[in-house]
DNA sequence: TACATACGTGCGTTATAATGTACATAGTTC
DNA sequence: GAACTATGTACATTATAACGCACGTATGTA
């Protein structure tokens, strides 16, 4: 998020008034929808004001909205990603490579990589921060994944999802190089 | 959102804390880290205060957290998804066919296919709602994209990221069956 | 035309958010 | 033991969030 953080109330005064316009709205008629008082919603829309967290969270009851609607942007575009650009991070002897494909990006909140695992090699990861998760999409090969004491064995097509704060093990159980995508999505960043 | 609206301030108070602890940090760490004083920490974990959008903005950009992870509860679990059990979605009178790996969920966000290609087999995606956001991941073949008048080549591994609240089309280029993994993005609303 | 209503903004008042500082407590070192 | 440091909480102060109400403007109706 470019988004500097002492005007993120301005950014959601200006997404507010946007929701409230497009549901053509009065800000009398939001004020009775949401308990919030009119004088204070226009405050929040002109960004004259910086509301607490009862007051938003009034707001995006009485609205039916999303925190997440009133502080993105909005920034379609197209982002080509070359395997053969990326330069791998390599561990265990250069038998696990691991290519980083969608770099993570605080509006995303997930990168993805391409990892790949020459015959009997084994990797453990370190526990991510809390509430990261993993989704493992496999492309080639056969893996088996520890996590929590339990082994799952993943073949071609297969896909997996855990937590990723807790130490995993993941294991090339092929007789030739495995491959597959993985997505780490952060919680909420 | 089971929370009602005036205790939103407690759950974050508990969150922050939790977050605080699993990380080892103390409130003056936090201050740092965030710029927001000690004492205001101190009285926002103990809900004893009802912080302005600016403070929790600096709060989590001082923590690379998200707003949704001082407000949802945590449900860690293990999901694995076998390819084998999985029917397609066939179109292209069966040459396009895509695989549902990962069901969309609330707490996700997005849903992962698994799509097959066939020979000069060539599929039409309808524009997705306002919002939404693709990610392709090639896995094996060649696949030409085209969106916004403007054409892409993905080989092998490589990755691209648009907006698919637009028409897009995909083709087959290869001499035998394509496979990617495509993430399918939700706006949070 | 006058009047009523809708709408957004300005203003004064009250409660409280946010800060810096002091303090109490616990743990560590000499 | 004393001295020091780390940690979280209490407190006083200042700025401002949030409200109810009044007002100016625009629109519609009799």
């Amino acid at each position: 998020m470019e988004l500097e953080h002492e005007q993120i109330h301005k950014k959601i005064g200006r997404s507010l008034q946007a929701i409230r316009k497009a549901r053509s709205l009065s800000l009398d008629q939001v004020a009775d929808l949401t308990g919030v008082s009119k004088a204070m919603l226009g405050q929040i829309e002109r960004g004259d004001s910086n509301p607490t967290i009862s007051i938003l969270w009034k707001i995006v009851n009485g609205l039916h909205i999303s925190f997440t609607s009133l502080i993105e942007e909005d920034t379609p575009q197209v982002n080509l990603f070359r395997f053969k650009d990326v330069e791998p991070f390599e561990e265990e002897d250069g038998q696990y490579r691991a290519f980083l494909m969608v770099p993570f990006d605080q509006k995303r909140q997930f990168e993805i990589y391409t990892v790949e695992m020459e015959e009997g090699c084994s990797h453990t990861s370190e526990p991510h921060n809390e509430g990261v998760e993993e989704y493992i999409l496999m492309t080639q090969g056969e893996l088996e994944v520890t996590f929590h004491q339990e082994t799952y064995v993943l073949s071609d097509g297969d896909a997996i999802h855990f937590s990723a704060d807790q130490p995993h093990t993941y294991r090339n159980l092929a007789k030739s190089k495995t491959m597959y995508h993985t997505i780490i999505v952060y919680p909420a960043v």
